[in-house]
DNA sequence: TTGACATATGTCGCTATCGGAATATGTTTG
DNA sequence: CAAACATATTCCGATAGCGACATATGTCAA
């Protein structure tokens, strides 16, 4: 077992991008199978594997409307990537403070030698 | 070629556990990789290769000091995964909203009621 | 019921990735 | 220079993910 299974984690859901892509369709609203394989250039096949693992994962839920179903985004399962991802913020804002200060140390001695 | 390489994508180098680890060990600080595998319980040659990974995508950066070589974060690249993630804020938030909306809603009813 | 439509599932071959073990590279110390 | 130490790289076998194609399931319309 090598990754954690794509269908259990969140992580990997989102790791390929035909299934950002998809769910970057799904961010206009519910959309059924046969438009997100006419927005996109992805077999109806392939679109609907990946809206399993997307599924499976909790990423999006599906209605049943007639003969066909429309699949709609449940982004409160990107919580976990969001929330890694934001333990990290801290270290990004970390970073940007100490440009900041830098550069108003180079600031202050262009002043300096101005004087 | 199933997804896009792990070398190129930083939500490929994301989607492993063991690379999520090493990041959020360097999230105290710069750490040399004997410091890293021992922290974690991973074999040295298994750390230096996701080491090798999470650089090639940015997400860390190393520095040699003698026979060692710290390795720090470089969260900055961790960027498009924040944006992307971001995106959906909108979304998530929206949800909330109509909650509430929901909520609010529910309690007039019950203040009509009670009038 | 039959046929058209919409979607889901199964199979197959390919490739990338992972972990483990062995080994190579580079560095310090004696 | 040799030996110990720290890390990187290579080779390997196993596995799981992906796309393409074919087919099954389910639903509507005539």
């Amino acid at each position: 077992m090598a990754r954690a299974s794509t269908t259990s984690d969140v992580f990997n859901a989102v790791a390929d991008v035909h299934r950002r892509e998809i769910l970057d369709v799904l961010i206009t609203g519910e959309k059924a199978v046969g438009a997100i394989v006419g927005d996109l250039s992805m077999s109806q096949p392939q679109v609907s594997k990946h809206l399993r693992v997307l599924s499976e994962v909790g990423l999006v839920r599906c209605r049943a409307e007639g003969r066909r179903r429309l699949y709609r985004l449940a982004p409160e399962h990107l919580r976990p990537l969001h929330d890694w991802v934001a333990k990290y913020e801290r270290a990004m804002n970390d970073r940007l403070d100490r440009m900041d200060d830098y550069l108003e140390e180079l600031q202050r001695q262009g002043d300096d030698s101005d004087t």
